[in-house]
DNA sequence: TGCCGTCATACTGGATGCAATCAGCGAGAC
DNA sequence: GTCTCGCTGATTGCATCCAGTATGACGGCA
């Protein structure tokens, strides 16, 4: 193959650009309801239209892009009442996938937790900041090691990533205090090997989180019962 | 393509054949293991293999269909460790479902049920019960009014569909009479308006099965590593 | 006889080109 | 002045064709 062009048949060009969508989706550089037009992908990334539609697809059945034949895509954009039933789901099930991940807690996981819980303390960068805290709770997470808990629960923290990042920007310091012991307390059950008392605080924290959320509506755009 | 069928362009082939694809493995016209070869569908249900590939992906996102590059794609089988964490996630996620449908709880929806609960332990034949007992829970959840909820939950049911075939046929009178008092069990406590006990109920419900299905290792394949 | 390297075949992945469809805009009628 | 209808450009959906890869069979060699 050339050498100057990237797209090296490394298996799967479509894999290649769904993750880059992917992470331009995370990152912030795609909005919500942002326009998507295959040709800008194919071109942006390299490859025809062909590995792009099915990148596409692929976001769309994760939850990041929304499809409308013969119209086009658009980067999924969430009303208040969806994202809080994101959470709602995600306080059901974390508790679960944290519970399948108890034997792979050693000594040196831990230790690894309770210095991302403490490293995010110190940050003022939003970005760092919301990479540091997922780290955190996927690190309480052995994803690899399930099914469908793992890629679901990555999948729900991926659709609501926008609007994690548009909220934490307004939380106030106490709300923000109560955050962070929330994760001093997850580590420390975790170190005593109470798995009963680590799922309660991963759902209180989760709810908690949406509660707030659920105070700031303004960072939703308005409820558009079209845009479902 | 065929000259019967004027391909007419509904918007999308690929949906239209990632439906039939669904459908013929939930109906056990193709068994979970089985090769799946793209030109065949494209030839069976029209079209070329572009949108087969889309309508397989489709599938593969929805945990119906596994796809290796380059290689191919087989029809997902799951080992009972796979099987069981389903089981566990309904167990999370469907209480929570069965909350969010509250306000459709009229009576002629009850009625509905209590009618769908009586109908299915009358019959005998294997795939009527499933087509009832999949009727009479999704009765009790109002999946299009939920964003994640409802697809979730639809996903997870299918991707189990061919296990809770291959099972349910070998269940012993005593736990069928245990699983439609769970069904009665919980028409009344919707009927009381008790979303506690009905949630509770549902929960059990699940796992009750899930249990009972961890005794029957024998219709799963031997746990092959690789096929993750 | 058993194992390894080579080759043929079948299948998947991707590129290009064309037809169908939708959104936007302007002209005409009321 | 406003609403409706038809047209045009832009974009998606699909079909055909080509390149690359994995699998299985065959033959040579230890």
């Amino acid at each position: 193959m050339s050498e100057t062009t990237p797209a090296v048949r490394d298996g799967s060009a479509s894999h290649r650009i769904a993750e880059a969508v992917r992470q331009a989706i995370l990152s912030g550089e795609y909005q919500p309801g942002e326009r998507i037009v295959q040709e800008d992908l194919s071109e942006r990334y390299g490859g025809s239209r062909i590995p792009v539609r099915e990148a596409l697809r692929q976001l769309e059945s994760e939850g990041l892009v929304r499809l409308v034949a013969n119209t086009g895509a658009w980067v999924q954009s969430l009303t208040l009442a969806q994202c809080s039933e994101v959470y709602q789901t995600r306080e059901r099930i974390e508790p679960l996938l944290l519970r399948h991940s108890a034997e792979y807690f050693t000594d040196s996981v831990i230790a690894q937790m309770a210095s991302l819980a403490h490293e995010m303390e110190q940050t003022d960068d939003l970005e760092v900041f919301l990479d540091l805290d997922r780290q955190f709770h996927f690190a309480t997470y052995r994803a690899e090691g399930t099914y469908v808990l793992g890629d679901l629960v990555t999948q729900l923290w991926n659709t609501t990533q926008p609007y994690r990042r548009a909220y934490t920007g307004s939380v106030d310091r106490e709300h923000m205090r109560l955050y962070h012991d929330d994760h001093h307390m997850l580590v420390r059950a975790l170190r005593d090997g109470d798995l009963e008392l680590a799922e309660q605080v991963v759902a209180i924290h989760i709810r908690r989180t949406r509660v707030n959320l659920e105070r700031h509506p303004e960072i939703f755009p308005e409820p558009d019962p079209n845009t479902g």
